[in-house]
DNA sequence: CACCCTGGGTTCCTTAAGGGAACTCAACTT
DNA sequence: AAGTTGAGTTCCCTTAAGGAACCCAGGGTG
């Protein structure tokens, strides 16, 4: 199908699915995130279409959230985060939490994260960047920007 | 396209993208989250075809995150977010704040959050919960949880 | 009472994106 | 010289998104 082009909105969520809203996008993040960076390794580990993986990796490295590496004297490559895709690294934990919390069922969350600060199993818990407190749904109001235009 | 389905993959992220990685989804929820409630409404303001917005409504409602009530004694109803669906509320945070500081450029962001604890303009933060310490991707380890089979 | 309006969808056709298998190509290894 | 490996291309098929037109229930208006 044709699909809208959501990065000429007035919103930084639109935005951002411009650039990881695809589909398979985030899988392919979290695989280069947890270690998983040649292409045949990823395509295999998600049983994502090559075609697909091709363009998906093409569009993230061109949005500067992939770089594309060398390993070998061979042309064979690596992806890695750039520091601005390991910002998004915590997009990732906020899904991984919601489906850990409301879809995980009995069997219990699959990956677990621990936190080298304190050593112990936890989550990410969204807070405020002046105060400190819990930031959800309820605890803020919308105000028009600079960019609102 | 026929489009796989992730749900049944062993990764919490893939089952989030389940229920709210279908284009325009996330666009939905923050409109629901800002106040834009209504077919039409939503309608209007995303640009999305009325047939799409059909089946997305439809697939949040299934999946618990949005309910759909009626507002009036003609046949008109509203959408609104459930507990479920509040919670998403953070990862769309935490999608804006990347796109506020990735994307916006010089215009500055679209929309600014003020935090009701505080009253101050401000952004998330992902915490752990345990030690409270910032959560970024290098701050974690990925061990293999219970529900990992 | 006949007509129009409104909100909330459905139908239908066109276009393009995803699935998937087969193919390519450069640089080793045997 | 032939085989292997990683990293993609190509091609065909199916299906989802775009978009405009249509439908329908329940008011309101003359």
């Amino acid at each position: 199908m044709q699909r809208t082009r959501f990065g000429e909105m007035a919103c930084s969520i639109a935005r951002t699915l411009d650039v990881i809203g695809e589909p398979w996008s985030p899988l392919i993040l979290r695989d280069v995130w947890a270690g998983v960076r040649r292409f045949d390794h990823i395509q295999a580990d998600l049983g994502i279409s090559r075609k697909v993986l091709t363009e998906r990796l093409n569009h993230l490295v061109e949005q500067g959230v992939l770089e594309r590496l060398p390993y070998d004297a061979r042309p064979r490559y690596e992806y890695h985060l750039t520091v601005k895709g390991a910002d998004l690294v915590e997009m990732l934990m906020v899904m991984a939490r919601w489906g850990d919390r409301w879809l995980a069922g009995e069997a219990g969350p699959p990956v677990l994260y621990r936190h080298h600060a304190c050593g112990r199993i936890g989550h990410v818990d969204p807070r405020c960047s002046h105060c400190g407190e819990p930031m959800h749904a309820d605890d803020v109001d919308l105000l028009p920007g600079p960019g609102s235009a």
